[in-house]
DNA sequence: TGCTAATCGAGACGGTACGTCTAGTCTTTTT
DNA sequence: AAAAAGACTAGACGTACCGTCTCGATTAGCA
């Protein structure tokens, strides 16, 4: 247990103690999995972790910024690349919904973006987080272009846009299970953007 | 001034004063538009409107529940009707978004989106509405298949969906103001949908 | 119990309910007898009377406010009408330091000096609770002089002031046991201010 | 600048650096004379003073001690002689206001009696203290006794400390400025241990 | 016409969480 | 071996809201 290991937990002298970083994400992934956003609170994850509240707000100086952490340490979704754009979009928007269903992940990243509606830093590291993932997605279809299947034109950003969004709004109104509605919409996507035979 | 206007506004016996009712929402609003979603809470509504906060909850049993109100009081953007579906949703998007962007509008569906993530009246709220616009702008579709310029096996409720996506990462992104992208992201969707020459 | 009585304890509408007033100036007095002055805070009344934070704030505005309070809610002294000066302030002050050793109100006196050390409206507290002492304590000489006992030229307040500030240091030093000093202090005192025979 | 001075001190090896020791006090000195007793803590101290919080409690095992160490520091009232026991007390008491009021000491030894209130280690050298001025001013009274001003049987410590209690309460109650008071306090005192002529 | 019942503004209530401050302890690093 | 520095747990501070409750005034509609 957690609180067990924290039990008697000190300082390590003058300088961070990772001992105390780490059961302070821990404690905030265990209360955000067991009492959601609604219960997520600073005070909730000191008492959680049993650490102070100062040590709290001394590294993570918001709730969001918090929550920005434990998200990164869940395991990413991996783009999938099987030669086939259509394939490849479906395989990383399924994997992602079903991640986001399965696991801590989704509460916690529609809790970010809850938070970000409110908190300007919160908005401001799910800009920047955001803008990383999407040109991690837009290596996608700029290797669907190499490959002559995605006309040269297409802004690869924007149709990265685009799955994100789907999947945003997806997670945001708690549909994660619409398998059909994702392949549809990919198709619809891909069909969009292919390259058209014999076209330069 | 709703203020002074609401100044000794008192009960008008056994029945629900509509005064009351309606400075209570328009209060809302206009915290919403001066505050932020941040700032928003039954206390600086009741505040505003000169209300006891038990009349609020009375009649609103949740602050999901006050921005659900307020959010339908506001004027809602028409899907335009140009004969051309490409026209028809960049249209609409375009239109949309400046909506969202130049009245309290877009704070205020962002705040019910916000509020959705941790409010399950709110969520189910969100989800009736969803539901209700997304065959509002799916008829946009359904025209056009009509008039042959959409695939028939094209689900217009899966088309309005990716549409709708992209407009509310816009909003709860904070980038209501990329108009080109808007334009981009349609040609890509048009394109995946029309139907083929020729074919049946 | 109080704890029980609290149990449950409600708003009775729009006006302060004197039961939680009551429950709270209990509870203070609870906490100083059984953690002293240093463990006398807000949280902690609020936690024993089963009271929120703000509740007591509402009423009394610092930690010295509620001191006072309960200060006052304890029996005074009463100033001995013997017919003789030396006798009633004599009596007067043993009565007082006895009462300040055996009862709480010797703790929560000098707990509310200390505290209007570091705090400005305690300072100020105390100031208008001592003046309306020494007014009191003042009629005693004044009766005196009015029998001839005591020159008509001695400043009452003075001689007050004398006799306060002798309880207060025993009170601050924890001598209240030395009744010696106290009949020899109020000895040389009496014979200072006494009327000469014989003179006008 | 104590501050100046303070910058890039650093540890002088395996013995207690007087530098750091004298910072320390000069800067709760500096607090006290700057923040009051209310801003007086040790993390003010030690931030005043550059210097690490487990520094000062190596030295000064409470804030008490701290205190104590600071009104040592303090240049004393002396006791006059003019061969007359009232202005001796007069002249005496009025330049230990004065002291009080114009330098920090009164602050100092103000927040002194207000840590004794709840501080063991601050109690029993504020008394240790006590008896140590009781006796250097009862030297006073035991002059004039004997001058024969004074009546042999009078108790020089009682004296001392009616004198002491005077000034202590002026000082708690925030009334350094009462000169007249002073003045006629000290004459009935005077008059009530005053020899009687021709007595034995 | 007089009673009942629901509504209103108002604001107190017990609570929870906020973000900051200080207490006193602990350990690493430096001299 | 001790000083310096700063992190650590713990918990109080005073404030903002939460959602509930009661009050006293007000008035519509039923009896």
């Amino acid at each position: 247990m957690d609180e067990a290991a924290a039990r008697g937990r000190k300082s390590i002298g003058a300088k961070r103690n990772p001992e105390s970083a780490d059961a302070i994400v821990k404690a905030a992934e265990a209360v955000l999995r067991e009492a959601g956003y609604a219960g997520f609170s600073i005070e909730a994850v000191a008492r959680r972790a049993r650490a102070g509240k100062p040590t709290i707000y001394r590294w993570w100086p918001s709730k969001a910024a918090l929550l920005i952490e434990v998200y990164q340490r869940q395991k990413h979704v991996e783009t999938p690349d099987t030669g086939n754009i259509e394939d490849d979009l479906a395989g990383f928007l399924q994997n992602l919904l079903a991640h986001w269903r399965d696991t801590p992940s989704g509460n916690i990243f529609r809790s970010l973006i809850a938070e970000a509606q409110s908190d300007e830093t919160a908005a401001a590291a799910l800009a920047e987080y955001s803008n990383r993932r999407r040109s991690h997605t837009g290596r996608m279809i700029e290797r669907a272009k190499a490959r002559g299947e995605v006309a040269a034109d297409v802004d690869a950003g924007i149709v990265a846009d685009l799955i994100a969004s789907f999947a945003w709004r997806h997670l945001l109104a708690g549909r994660l299970d619409e398998d059909d509605a994702v392949i549809a919409a990919v198709r619809y996507i891909t069909r969009g953007i292919r390259a058209i035979p014999g076209k330069v």
